[in-house]
RNA sequence: GGCCCCUUCGUCUAGUUAGGCCUAGGACAUCGGGUUUUCAUCCCGGUAACAGGGGUUCAAAUCCCCUAGGGGUCACCA
């Protein structure tokens, strides 16, 4: 049998972090069997705009390069693929569990059955349902049907039965049905709830394999009792733990996001978005917009394979050593079997590592074209880029190297794409190399002198002056280089100081130099 | 509170199904050292864990029992 596994999401506008990693789990499992992935939306209880709610969660699966073979916009042969949609085949399996009796018309008022809910919870007593309204005859049933008597319809749960799955993650789980009360399949207006709709549409998309989140461990026991009243298969299950927030055992939510902020674990990733996002126009408190949202992640300039391989490893391991999977790794080795039990916390740190590995092993060009849209949104290139820009922003990222984590730090170099002197000044440095010594300024202005009547501008004849200089002047690269470097980039430290001084080009070298040496020379102003 | 799940270094985890190869391995983070004009990278090294208590056994992280802690879920939400 093919192997068909399912993501259903509900309609929200926003892709969670967690959902993300079901997801991939879901789509790994029927990859690594040949099987098809379907996209499935719950909308059985939301009535917005469709469009909006949707965008994020499909942009989401395409940008991570997860393909989904049925569901929205492609189809299929089981769709259609919203809830919504789908009433006719909801109401068909409603009418066989009533003729059968194996559910019935519950006409207790609501506020009666929440009462004996209540009382059952303070007697400290598991709740059952009354089932009074078993005892109506056919006849009463048919009056309170006449007088539009407001009802909803219940399974009927058989009492006796000791029920036990077996999970592929937690093994065998029994329930015992006597304790269970009798859920609610439609509500008063005929529509169906979650627990049926699920398994009518897993039937009748022939899901194989339910992988989902352990939140949904005690809707198993239901959802296998209407397969079963339904007379139908029930698929196999796999209930992965809960994604919890760094460094905790709690399910990572978007509600939660001003704790996460303050958590330390947390920190640096928040640190490193805010700096990114703030330079681009978008708004870093914003609650739509997180590390607990998929799109967090891309709009900093995280890669896929990334957050694919972060996600990966959290929860599922192969083996003691490996850590680093591709896509196409992932699909060979995954495995329910190796899914974790306990809940993992999202880990920054290791969602970082992985990023870098994963964006070293880029070619020139997929990083370049990363990092281009940064740099126009940041408005420091235009819109169409110009020829010797992108030449500029490619040599930058091979001159960056490692230090270019996410498409996003790109932006930390805009001392390359500004022409005077708009970008950030490191004023500590700056006191600590350049002013703390005062022969600093004379070196530094006898330096400016020989790289003013430098023929050649490049990196390599560039260290040969500056080598030169120092031997001249008996001095050292501490006595000098680190000067220059604030004098011209405004920074501490940063990649090889030569080949800086040849992107930054000897105009803005010596411009640079000037204003320095003038603000060195009456430090007290600003 | 009922039901269910979970519990190995700070974190992610290997080891638990078939007890001995575990004086518990790896990775990330952290600390120290080396390389580097600085930073980053890279290399070397260090700190650091079987929740607790009882059993069973020649032998227990692994099996059994109890306790504690954490979490999920208890809707006419999904």
């Amino acid at each position: 049998m093919t192997v068909r596994t399912r993501f259903a999401p509900s309609p929200t506008g926003y892709m969670h972090i967690g959902g993300m990693r079901t997801a991939l789990f879901n789509w790994l499992w029927a990859r690594h069997n040949n099987g098809s992935f379907i996209l499935r939306i719950d909308d059985t209880d939301q009535q917005r705009n469709m469009q909006e709610a949707i965008g994020p969660i499909l942009d989401a699966f395409r940008w991570l390069g997860l393909d989904w073979d049925e569901g929205p916009e492609c189809g299929g042969d089981c769709g259609p693929y919203y809830q919504s949609q789908r009433r006719k085949l909801y109401d068909a399996g409603l009418q066989q569990l009533l003729a059968s009796g194996q559910a019935y018309r519950d006409f207790e008022p609501a506020a009666e059955t929440q009462a004996q809910r209540e009382a059952a919870e303070r007697a400290q007593q598991p709740f059952v349902s009354s089932r009074a309204s078993l005892q109506l005859s056919a006849e009463q049933i048919q009056e309170n049907l006449d007088a539009g008597t407001p009802h909803v319809i219940r399974l009927l749960i058989p009492r006796e039965r000791q029920l036990t799955i077996t999970d592929h993650v937690r093994g065998e789980v029994t329930w015992d049905c006597s304790l269970m009360p009798d859920p609610v399949i439609a509500r008063s207006d005929g529509s169906p709830l979650y627990n049926f709709a699920t398994v009518i549409d897993d039937s009748s998309m022939q899901i194989t394999h339910v992988i989902r989140a352990e939140e949904h461990l005690s809707n198993t026991p239901i959802q296998v009792l209407i397969h079963e009243a339904l007379g139908q298969q029930t698929p196999e299950w796999a209930h992965i733990p809960y994604v919890a927030a760094p460094g905790s055992k709690e399910k990572i939510s978007k509600r939660k996001i001003d704790k996460y902020r303050k958590s330390p674990q947390f920190a640096r990733l928040f640190e490193m978005g805010d700096e990114i996002l703030g330079q681009i126009g978008l708004d870093a408190t914003a609650d739509a917009l997180s590390p607990v949202m998929v799109a967090w992640y891309e709009q900093v300039g995280f890669t896929p394979a990334g957050v694919l391989n972060g996600l990966v490893r959290t929860g599922w391991s192969l083996d003691d050593r490996t850590e680093l999977f591709s896509l196409a790794e992932m699909i060979e080795q995954f495995s329910l079997s190796r899914v974790i039990r306990s809940p993992a916390g999202l880990d920054p740190d290791r969602m970082l590592n992985f990023q870098s590995h994963w964006i070293s092993e880029l070619s020139d060009d997929a990083r370049l074209q990363g990092c281009l849209g940064f740099l126009q949104r940041g408005g420091l290139l235009q819109d169409p880029v110009p020829a010797e820009a992108q030449q500029l922003t490619a040599r930058v990222i091979t001159l960056a190297g490692d230090r270019l984590r996410l498409f996003g730090d790109i932006l930390s170099f805009r001392e390359f794409f500004v022409a005077g002197e708009d970008y950030p000044f490191d004023e500590k440095a700056f006191a600590k190399r350049v002013l703390k010594k005062a022969e600093t300024k004379e070196h530094l202005a006898a330096l400016q002198a020989q790289l003013a009547d430098a023929s050649t501008w490049q990196a390599e004849a560039l260290s040969g002056l500056l080598n030169t200089f120092l031997e001249q002047q008996s001095l050292r690269a501490g006595d000098v280089f680190p000067a220059l470097r604030v004098c011209v980039t405004g920074k501490g430290q940063g990649p090889d100081l030569f080949e800086t001084l040849e992107l930054l080009g000897q105009e803005r070298v010596l411009s640079r130099l000037t204003s320095s040496l003038q603000k060195a020379a009456k430090p007290e102003v600003g």
